[in-house]
RNA sequence: GCUCCCGUAGUGUAGUCCGGCCAAUCAUCUUGGCCUCUCGAGCCAAAGACACGGGUUCAAAUCCCGUCGGGAGCACCA
């Protein structure tokens, strides 16, 4: 072999995300505690992570507690659930903040805000706002003055006005050419009940206002945000304007879709309320948790997310490029065992002159050595292969090779053919499989599965890669083939 | 409708800012072959893309204009 090849061997690892400008790195990881991080969360989480990682940043975990809506309501276990699931993917952040625990200073910047002449109180409902906007007009209440802003502000503090009666407005323009960017909503009042800090509030600020002012508070230099958050820049930066401040550097990616995974918090969270959903670490939230169970490794999961990069492209990939992702790491240390899905009993007619069957645990790694299974004239196979191959000469893997006729296999030979193998049990124990979708699979497996850990990751042979949950009753969780 | 963002192989992605080294990178997927007593892994090979139309230039994936397509926002959610 000519030694020029060899050159190319040690590429270096190239980092797909573009360089920052500045030295002193800090930025921030927002998530709404309305539920656990899930998979659409982590392109957020590790992009920061990444970048403060390269730069020696600093990283900040603020949870973003407003009061949140009817819709999105917080949930208490999640502030919880959210740093478990950090911790797993190996972020390291530096400082931890609670929106609900800074309402006083959000409550100082509104008040000069006012006083700045830049904001209103106005009364329209919500209807009458949302139709103001559409065609541009201004309200009565745009028109008052500071001091009667002023007191407005202090009444809808001090309770003088209902729930939905009042809010602060930012004044922009309402003629500006987007509609969205329309004098929005600053502060709003909501009487629900927060997790964290009780009824002590009854005006909680949107998240514009309170990024705006702590973004700046706390010296943020990039903020990396969604692009569906792109009219966020905008208003931070109209509000730092009027206060004077200077404006860090936005960063955006587009919109990331796993292909036939539907991911909404809420609706998880009123699926768990129902009882639809039992816990959130169900495969089918597709939440941390959830992967973790499943037996996805944080280093895959951090390689698929950071495979995309930055780029501000709405994306759509199929779940199979994380499983992709993840073998690479797990099919190195599963041992392979058999699992019959869901056995049908034949009856096996001939000579059997081998007692055991072995197998090897790994077959690309022969030192990790053998199991045996028991051999005999009653074995078990999946239902699937025995429904189709009906007539037809199959190899029951590493024993021996049969026509099969019904309930019975005629045994043809034991060498090894070059014919369809399948995995085979003459005995085992019950065996249970948590699909993706959440459903359970029962069969038999081989009774070496004695020797697995719980949390094990491990191979049923032309099955797939699972974890083991439980040992008796044993109980595994479906990866990915 | 209005505002903003984005268009490189099936799916993602590099290259686009600073035009030539790009007859375009890598991964995954697909298809062959080898290997392996798994529908797993590995190895080899093949197939596959600069949305379209103009312009600038000796030279355009890269710059300009237009068209088309996709997405996001227009909540008293985040």
């Amino acid at each position: 072999m000519p030694e020029f090849f060899e050159e190319d061997e040690e590429e270096e690892e190239e980092e797909a995300l573009p360089e920052l400008e500045a030295e002193n790195v800090v930025m921030r990881m927002a998530p709404y505690p309305s539920g656990p991080l899930h998979i659409g969360n982590a392109r957020m989480i590790l992009l920061n992570d990444e970048y403060v990682k390269k730069h020696d940043g600093k990283l900040i975990l603020f949870f973003d507690d407003t009061i949140g809506s009817e819709k999105k309501k917080l949930l208490p276990e999640a502030y919880d659930m959210i740093e478990e699931g950090l911790e797993w993917l190996d972020v390291e952040w530096h400082e931890t903040y609670y929106k609900s625990d800074r309402m006083e200073t959000y409550y100082e910047y509104a008040e000069k805000i006012i006083e700045k002449g830049e904001s209103y109180i106005c009364e329209c409902s919500a209807e009458e706002l949302r139709d103001n906007r559409e065609k541009g007009l201004e309200c009565s209440h745009r028109k008052k003055s500071v001091e009667d802003n002023l007191e407005g502000w202090k009444d809808m503090l001090e309770g003088g006005f209902e729930e939905g009666e009042a809010v602060l407005r930012l004044k922009t323009d309402m003629e500006y050419p987007d509609p969205a960017f329309r004098d929005r909503v600053l502060f709003r009042i909501s009487e629900r009940t927060h997790p964290l800090v009780g009824d002590r509030y009854r005006v909680w600020p949107l998240l514009e206002f309170s990024w705006a002012i702590d973004d700046h508070l706390l010296g943020m230099t990039h903020i990396l945000r969604g692009k569906d958050l792109v009219i966020e820049d905008r208003m931070e930066e109209y509000i730092w304007d009027i206060f004077g401040w200077d404006s860090p550097e936005f960063l955006h990616y587009g919109m990331l879709r796993l292909k036939d995974v539907d991911l909404s918090k809420s609706e998880f969270q009123r699926k768990l309320a129902e009882g639809d959903i039992k816990s959130w670490d169900d495969p089918r939230t597709w939440s941390l948790q959830s992967l973790r169970r499943r037996g996805i490794r944080p280093e895959a999961l951090r390689e698929f997310i950071l495979d995309f990069g930055l780029s501000g492209t709405d994306i759509e990939v199929p779940a199979s490029k994380l499983y992709a992702n993840n073998r690479e790491i797990i099919d190195q240390e599963a041992n392979r065992y058999f699992f019959v899905p869901d056995p049908v009993k034949i009856e096996l007619v001939g000579e059997i002159d081998i007692e055991k069957a072995k197998i090897s645990r790994h077959p690309s790694q022969k030192e990790r050595g053998y199991r045996e299974l028991r051999t005999g004239n009653n074995v078990f196979i999946p239902r699937k292969e025995w429904d189709d191959h009906q007539g037809e000469e199959i190899r029951l893997k590493n024993f021996c090779n049969i026509e099969l006729e019904g309930k019975k296999g005629e045994i043809t030979s034991f060498e090894n053919k070059d014919i369809l193998k399948i995995q085979w049990l003459c005995e085992g124990f019950d065996v249970e499989v948590e699909r993706p979708d959440a459903t359970k699979e029962k069969g038999m497996g081989e009774k070496n599965l004695k020797d697995t850990e719980k949390g094990d990751m491990i191979q049923f042979e032309r099955y797939g890669f699972v974890k083991v949950e439980r040992k008796e009753p044993f109980y595994a969780v479906y990866g990915h083939r």
